[in-house]
DNA sequence: CCGAGTGTACGTAAGCCATCGAACACTTTG
DNA sequence: CAAAGTGTTCGATGGCTTACGTACACTCGG
């Protein structure tokens, strides 16, 4: 039966993203995290997507490649985002639920508070 | 009756506070505020007492009078803070129902989120 | 009126954070 | 296999924030 005619993508060949489990992020962190204003566009726009829907290049933010790489970590440390690689790309995923159980309220706030106003 | 007989102290005699409009605070403003520790502290403890209950002074942080000053410029800033001159003591007061109107839930998550946990 | 008390402004030093370019590793496309 | 694409890491840089000590202004209590 065919197997393995079809090459699936490796799974991960870097270091796979460390994740911290939301229930443990600290409430600065969180604060921190979701106060910069580039992050902010992130989680609005990860927040209108599917799960696993967006790829990491595929944000419009006016930062380059090595910045960007570098809020989502940021994100993730606060419990806001998982990641998962798929080939070449990496997906990812905004943890609503798990962090809205952490800090209810905040992520809505943020969301809310589209476009300045 | 016996009127001005008990003097009243001078109401302002240095450059009065500035106070910011809680509806026009701009989101990443308030988060900043809020991230602080220091300035978490003083929230909490302003919640818990009255308004215009506790003088600057007052509050247990571990900081210098000067940067104290400078913590309470950032919470008024951020449209969390009233202040009043009462000859030489400066009076606080919570915002709490104005920044409760701007951004709903934000200051309880902070003040239920005591001693990090 | 003099000394203690209260709080701000200024100048400065240290630390942190966002940013970038360049180099790298691996995948995907052709 | 080569070239283009995806995303991370590194080192350097600039700006902002926190912090302190000092000096200042004025009030309040004797």
């Amino acid at each position: 039966m065919a197997a393995q005619t079809q090459r699936q993508p490796t799974a991960s060949y870097r270091t796979p993203p460390v994740h911290m489990d939301p229930g443990e992020v600290a409430l600065e962190t969180a604060l921190l995290a979701l106060a910069d204003p580039v992050r902010q566009i992130l989680v609005r726009e990860l927040a209108q997507a599917g799960d696993w829907e967006r790829q990491c290049g595929s944000f419009d933010v006016p930062v380059t490649k090595a910045t960007l790489s570098k809020h989502f970590a940021v994100l993730r440390e606060a419990g806001l985002l998982e990641q998962r690689d798929a080939g070449a790309k990496r997906l990812n995923r905004l943890r609503r639920a798990e962090f809205d159980a952490r800090f209810p309220g905040l992520l809505d706030l943020v969301l809310r508070h589209e476009g300045a106003s």
